[in-house]
DNA sequence: CGGAGCATTGACTTGTTTCAACCATAGTGG
DNA sequence: CCACTATGGTTGAAACAAGTCAATGCTCCG
């Protein structure tokens, strides 16, 4: 209902990566099984609506409306998760930076014109873990934004984007 | 039916991600949807069996089963999507290689024992683009592979794998 | 004040890419 | 039948982006 919850992957020798973000209105959670490779965190404070899993599980079986929402749901993430692929496979250090910042940007609140501004729900250890680097270099392509004047950072978590366009040529997907 | 199928995603500027294969009873396409941001083709000689849209589109929204199964198979692509996002973003170069041939060992013919052998349905080009690499860097790390006895190469597709723990144990993860 | 936690910055190292040469195979046409 | 080209793969040397290691800065808070 409010709120960033993130989902994690860990390797055995404890490389971590993000595979994925959940905001405002979205559902968490794999109805009908049991347990998933999955470990689910707030990454902000957050206020969650939490079902009981069986009385979800019949609830879906019985209302094919509610079936198909999730169905869109999960396709929905699935196209998320491949972009995210281009991301990490095909873009450098610079771009992911640009591209997560516009992921924020446009999923969390209003926007208001091409202006923008909005708080970061993440680290620097947290966002370098979602797009597969260091928090050095998360650390450095910040800064090489913020003198190239395609960001504003107020406070280390706030963001200000004076324009939207020239943040989303910095990405170029 | 038969034959091995990839989703490919590709930027402005060229550079290109293979962010799914599709195996033998896959299904391929997007219901409800006129179209996405990805592009299907065969890599393999294959047979596929194609369903004309508003027909499929017409029995899903009729038979809660085919739906139910529709999401079962979207929540396994969602998996294998995330799966992949870990490989992606903090793997390392031979990792990856390592990852590839496991999935391709799994998904392809059925096994015997430990010792598997199957041949390569990807070009070394189109293995980069999955894995985020360049082709350089793909056939080198197979040369590696192959020198220090995880797999042996005959006529540059085909691949044993004389115990499979072994390559397991390259990917840790 | 002083320590803990997070972020930044710098110097150096390393893995991967880039650029280039080369090899093998298959197909084509003179 | 043999050059000739096209395609896909391998290998080497140099360049570069990102990682590692280490020092420092900034805030919050007891």
């Amino acid at each position: 209902m409010r709120g960033v919850v993130k989902l994690c992957k860990v390797m055995p020798d404890g490389r971590q990566q993000i595979v994925g973000l959940q905001f405002a209105p979205d559902f968490v959670g794999r109805p009908f099984v049991r347990e998933s490779m999955l470990s689910a965190q707030a990454a902000t404070d957050a206020e969650i609506c939490v079902f009981p899993r069986d009385l979800l599980d019949r609830m879906i079986s019985e209302t094919p409306k509610l079936q198909r929402s999730l169905l869109d749901q999960a396709l929905k993430e699935l196209d998320a998760a491949r972009e995210w692929m281009l991301t990490l496979g095909r873009h450098t250090a610079e771009e992911k930076v640009a591209s997560l910042l516009h992921l924020i940007a446009t999923h969390a609140e209003p926007q208001t014109a091409t202006t923008t501004s909005f708080d970061l729900p993440l680290s620097r250890a947290e966002i370098a873990d979602f797009l597969g680097l260091t928090i050095e270099t998360v650390s450095r392509q910040l800064t090489k934004l913020r003198k190239s004047g395609v960001i504003r950072i107020e406070n280390f978590r706030h963001i200000i984007v004076p324009d939207m366009d020239e943040l989303e040529r910095m990405i170029s997907a």
